[in-house]
RNA sequence: GCGCCCGUAGCUCAGUUGGAUAGAGCAGCGGACUUCUAAUCCGCAGGUCGUUGGUUCGAAUCCAACCGGGCGUGCCA
């Protein structure tokens, strides 16, 4: 049962008959002006919408309130509403109402969550990491909320699609298949191909950089030494007028000094890497060799989509063994895809994508390259290069394309950084035109991860974080965590050493993903291993702890709580705290429709983070074992058994498992 | 220059189509283990919601200007 839903129809019904057909104002905005109380003193759930009624209609909020109450039919949810303040409708449910509710929700495998009417065909695409990049702490985000976003809309019962857009076919593979052909070493490719190609592609990459680096640095110090007296011109310009400096010259020399102090980080950063190819003389030698790799890794790229047979083989012997490192990763933390098809999976239908713009008269060349002008943006969005090749958005049209007419999507989420807001508006409008309008596209834009310094995380040597070692990591921290628990017990340890790996390995890598999915996807977050594996607070542990305290009172009380279930014992609402916690688990159908309504995962931690707080008030002050009598003992047992059916079905939700000690 | 996003307690963050006294955790202070897991719980303290105006019964939320920060901005993805 949805109970939002079902008073905000209620409410809907009362507001039609009132209003009526006079077009005033719409009953159904009105009615959505139902939600939960903010204070328990107001009751369980608040109507606001007699006050801007109140307004429309030239009348006191406080007598359309009550006409609105006159028409509501709630009699058998609620008790009678209040009118509060100047216009507030309060409600509050019905004991018997809620004990009816809460033993439906017992008896029912999907704890009360119906399934959503009409199901909708969604198409999920995340993660979409660079195969022959190693996957680092950038794409936690994208895998985790995208993971979790199909999870929930698939409880929900829609029909999800998810789908991996590798970046199989990228400038990436002509830095390997250039690095193969120069630098590999055999026996180390033949004891870890993928080992060897993270090797390749990153020395490629880093000499790529150096040349670039060396290439660029003369100029951008010519533009410093310009910036530099731009400044020093407008300041002597400044003391000469001998008016004391007034707020818009200050910003003007603040903003000139700016660009110094940039262009200054921006040539420091070249130097850098120019000054780590230049400390290893070997390396120098090496650089110096190979000065043209830039523009020849563009052609083994080349060469590649051209159909070329080395590379073409070359291609298709590393594919597998970077997908499989990947595949790696993924099962260890639990995420699937139905589909992986990559970039390279497109690569035929481009040209078509191409001409089908052009020949409808929606793109057209400028400056050697294929552009297709939206309004709305300064910029066009380039789909065939000056040279021929095809661009991303070239292969993301295509997508599309394939994505309405083979899965017959009606919404496709794109679960990738926010940084490409702009690409993704201008795709979405470019697909409309082309005809796709009727298939809803989000761009699910999320944050960055940022570190202690709250600048983009990075190790202490600039790069980025493997993701690997972190989830490493965090495994470890929790392993440490979980024994000095263990071995704090009253009663001494209770978990053997095997079950203690398994515990932190359940621990440390749901820490990692309920911090991101914690914060609110369109902020930026601090990526903190102490406080993402704290004990307090809105943490993946936390939520743990109680699902295992209840499970101890089970085990304690030698409950057969499957047995209790079927028994048919009902459950009763008597204390206040019982019934808290009751309203609260009936409330998570609610919490997932929020969540899933502009997708954002945060929403269900929160909720879960309200209802192992209002268990925290229920086991304080509700003794289950030693309940007075065996009725409310086993009605207390089946609250427990809810709230951790609703836990551990929530964590699933987000991809996370829970344990049954620890 | 233009565009998008952000600014909430000492710190990290919630707060989403405008609702009643702005909430958590950490850090600080003070309490609670012979009683179902103290990885916990309870209490205290901590705020001109960047600033200034505006819209209205009501603004952290909407609008404008400004201040501060991030990101993007024609051939990477």
């Amino acid at each position: 049962m949805n109970i939002l839903p079902e008073l905000r129809d209620r409410f809907r019904a009362a507001l039609v008959e009132l209003i009526g057909n006079a077009g005033v104002a719409d009953a159904a905005e009105l009615a959505t002006m139902v939600r939960t109380a903010q204070d328990p003193r107001f009751g369980d759930y608040q109507a606001n919408c007699a006050m801007p009624l109140g307004k429309q209609l030239g009348r006191p909020p406080r007598d359309v309130a009550g006409e609105i109450v006159d028409r509501l039919d709630v009699e058998d949810m609620c008790e009678a509403p209040e009118i509060a303040g100047p216009g507030f409708i309060n409600l509050r449910l019905k004991p018997e109402w809620l004990v009816a509710q809460i033993n439906a929700a017992c008896r029912d495998a999907r704890l009360g969550v119906p399934l959503a009417s009409p199901a909708r065909r969604i198409v999920v695409d995340f993660s979409s990491p660079n195969v022959a990049k190693p996957m680092h702490v950038g794409h936690i985000r994208s895998t985790v909320i995208g993971d979790a976003i199909c999870r929930t809309l698939k409880y929900l019962g829609h029909e999800v699609t998810s789908d991996n857009h590798l970046g199989d076919w990228g400038t990436q593979f002509g830095m390997i298949i250039y690095g193969f052909k120069h630098f590999v070493n055999r026996d180390a490719y033949a004891a870890s191909p993928v080992a060897e190609l993270g090797r390749l592609y990153k020395l490629v990459n880093q000499l790529v950089e150096y040349h670039g680096s060396v290439e660029r640095l003369p100029a951008l110090r010519q533009q410093l030494e310009q910036q530099i007296a731009a400044a020093q011109e407008l300041a002597r310009q400044q003391a000469e007028s001998g008016k004391p400096a007034d707020k818009a010259a200050k910003k003007a020399r603040r903003r000139l000094d700016d660009k110094v102090t940039a262009t200054q980080a921006d040539i420091a950063s070249l130097e850098g890497k120019i000054a780590a190819v230049n400390q290893d003389t070997e390396f120098a030698a090496i650089a110096a060799q190979h000065s043209a790799i830039g523009t020849a890794v563009l052609e083994e790229t080349a060469r590649l989509h051209a159909g070329d047979a080395t590379n073409r083989q070359l291609w298709e012997e590393f594919l597998p063994a970077c997908r499989l490192a990947m595949e790696q990763i993924y099962q260890r933390i639990q995420v699937t895809f139905d589909h992986e098809l990559g970039e390279s999976f497109y690569q035929d239908r481009l040209a078509k994508v191409v001409a089908d713009f052009e020949s409808h008269g929606l793109a057209r060349e400028s400056e050697g390259a294929t552009c297709v002008f939206l309004a709305d943006f300064d910029t066009p969005m380039i789909i065939r290069k000056q040279d021929g090749a095809f661009l991303y958005a070239t292969t993301d049209l295509a997508t599309i394309q394939y994505r309405v007419q083979e899965w017959q999507a009606d919404e496709i989420l794109y679960v990738v950084d926010h940084r490409q807001g702009e690409h993704f508006a201008k795709l979405f409008e470019a697909a409309r035109l082309w005809g796709f309008n009727r298939t809803h596209l989000q761009h699910i834009a999320f944050g960055t991860v940022l570190g202690k310094d709250g600048k983009p995380f990075k190790t202490r040597s600039g790069e980025t974080v493997g993701l690997v070692g972190l989830l490493d990591d965090a495994v470890a921290r929790a392993r440490d965590i979980v024994a000095a628990n263990d071995d704090a017990k009253k009663n001494g340890p209770e978990l053997d050493e095997a079950e203690r790996d398994r515990v932190a390995d359940v621990i440390g890598h749901a820490a990692i993903k309920y911090a991101d999915l914690s914060h609110n996807r369109s902020s930026d977050y601090e990526f903190d291993q102490e406080k993402m594996l704290a004990m307090q607070g809105n943490t993946a542990t936390y939520m743990q702890y109680s699902f295992a305290r209840v499970n101890g009172i089970f085990s304690r009380g030698n409950v057969d709580i499957e047995s209790l279930r079927r028994s048919g014992a009902p459950i009763r609402l008597d204390d206040s705290h019982e019934r808290a916690l009751a309203l609260e688990i009936l409330k998570f159908s609610d919490a997932l429709l929020e969540s899933v309504d502009d997708y954002r995962p945060n929403v269900l931690t929160g909720y879960l983070y309200e209802l192992t707080k209002t268990f925290s008030g229920f086991f304080e002050h509700c003794p289950v074992l030693k309940a007075e009598d065996e009725a409310v003992r086993a009605s207390r047992l089946l609250l427990c058994d809810l709230t951790a059916r609703v836990i551990r079905c929530g964590l699933g939700l987000l991809g996370i498992d829970v344990v049954h000690r620890m």
